[in-house]
DNA sequence: ATTTTCTATTTGTCATACAAATATAAATTA
DNA sequence: TAATTTATATTTGTATGACAAATAGAAAAT
């Protein structure tokens, strides 16, 4: 018999239910903080066992989209989504991504250095008082010459995402997280040495004075001058790293 | 008593065993196409039963880290992840986090607007014959009068993909995919009328022929007109939408 | 009035059984 | 012999039932 039968889809109850209640939040109908009937009712709605529905409930934990709670106030909730929590995915995202397919040092850099470029030009247009007090303080944090690398690396992601935010374009201040992100590796490697913290910390004085001035030219020079000579020194690491294996 | 005790951290034991694995996947010690002990070995391995261990697969499941297959070449394998499919875990969080933070159209826009020029400029350096062909088929697809307004809408974000694609920067073509999805709503609403459906092809064939030319000026030039289009098109929605109901 | 204890509810975990898919080996057929 | 079919073992998918742990609120005791 020659008769062409649809290809039978079978994708997972689990699935399934994950994939329905995403949408109902997606288009609005289910809204943050709202509870979800209980496990035995769900069971029951949906006419599975309530093993499946407690792998559904996992797949909508994994991104985050609800939390549970045990007890008789307890259940399942919808999610409120800060940007914190939700870059938290995209990090984890971008690494794997920058990882498992081979993402180039220049790939990288050159989409940061025009992205921090465009944060520069913004907040240097959109920055208020209270931005500048901000990125003052997480100067000072990075100018601790008592932290460790691991802390010099975060006191500099939190700098350049202050900058981002001193943007005012959430958008972007979103987006930046990623990339501030996927080139933490370089920063990471080169903090242990005082000489290049020291470099780093002068061009943030730098470009926070020029934020301040409102100087747009000045802030993307030094933004530029930044990210270039992260570039060069993670290619000098990786040279030298080549030679050891020759 | 007033002793200090330390706040006990009772994380349920499926996410401490997802947690695990993708921590072994983001550093390396797992591989792509890797495949995972069956189910019945890691319960005995992490001495939990399998209920928790395929709560714990369904976490990873749901970030697409990894894809199961019944039978006895079966099991669980490492996911190698492309752009798109780790574009769709991006476009959701992007979605929600736009949707649930009430980002305006102008943030998302003017985002847009900076890195679909970024996009268009690169475009016009790094283009292939390749390139310049994928963008004439999608134009085409996206000409088709018949199309619905769905098809005419995934044809616009295919488009615009393939132009982020011709960056040839693989971390900038991954960023874009957030955002060409985030502004996607206005595009949906548009795309109804016909008179609006020419105006975007009309930008479109003349993107393509400036790419071609590799004229950067003239390329970047329609696209911050297409992108001001779409943004005027959505505010008089708007302001029509918020008059019905004065 | 305050504290303690009880109780009911809900998620978290375990154990066992069977269904469904599927690759490989064995048996059958042309 | 070669091709096809059938059996078999393996692995994930689903169902069921039971108990543990957390916890909010009611009831009881102080």
């Amino acid at each position: 018999m020659s008769i062409e039968l649809e290809p039978v889809i079978r994708t997972s109850l689990s699935k399934q239910i994950a994939d329905q209640i995403e949408s109902a939040i997606v288009d609005g109908s289910l809204k943050a903080n709202d509870r979800l009937p209980t496990e035995e009712e769900m069971t029951q709605r949906f006419n599975v066992s309530r093993a499946t529905i407690r792998e559904a409930m996992k797949r909508l934990a994994a991104k985050k989209l609800i939390r549970s709670r045990r007890g008789p106030a307890g259940g399942t909730f919808i999610n409120a989504l800060n940007a914190a929590e939700l870059s938290d995915n995209l990090i984890t995202a971008t690494t794997l991504f920058v990882s498992m397919n081979d993402i180039s040092i220049e790939e990288i850099s050159s989409t940061r250095k025009e992205m921090e470029t465009l944060c520069c030009r913004l907040a240097c247009q959109n920055r208020t008082l209270e931005d500048l007090e901000k990125l003052e303080i997480a100067l000072v944090h990075q100018s601790d010459v008592h932290i460790s690398a691991e802390a010099f690396c975060a006191a500099d992601v939190n700098f350049h995402r202050t900058l981002a935010d001193a943007s005012h374009n959430r958008m972007l201040s979103f987006v930046m997280y990623c990339l501030i992100e996927s080139l933490q590796p370089v920063a990471n490697m080169l903090s242990y040495h005082f000489r290049e913290r020291s470099v780093i910390l002068n061009q943030h004085r730098r470009l926070i004075d020029a934020v301040q001035a409102r100087n747009t030219n000045l802030a993307t020079a030094i933004m530029t001058e930044q990210i270039n000579y992260l570039e060069r020194l993670q290619q000098d690491a990786q040279s030298a790293h080549a030679n050891r294996h020759d």
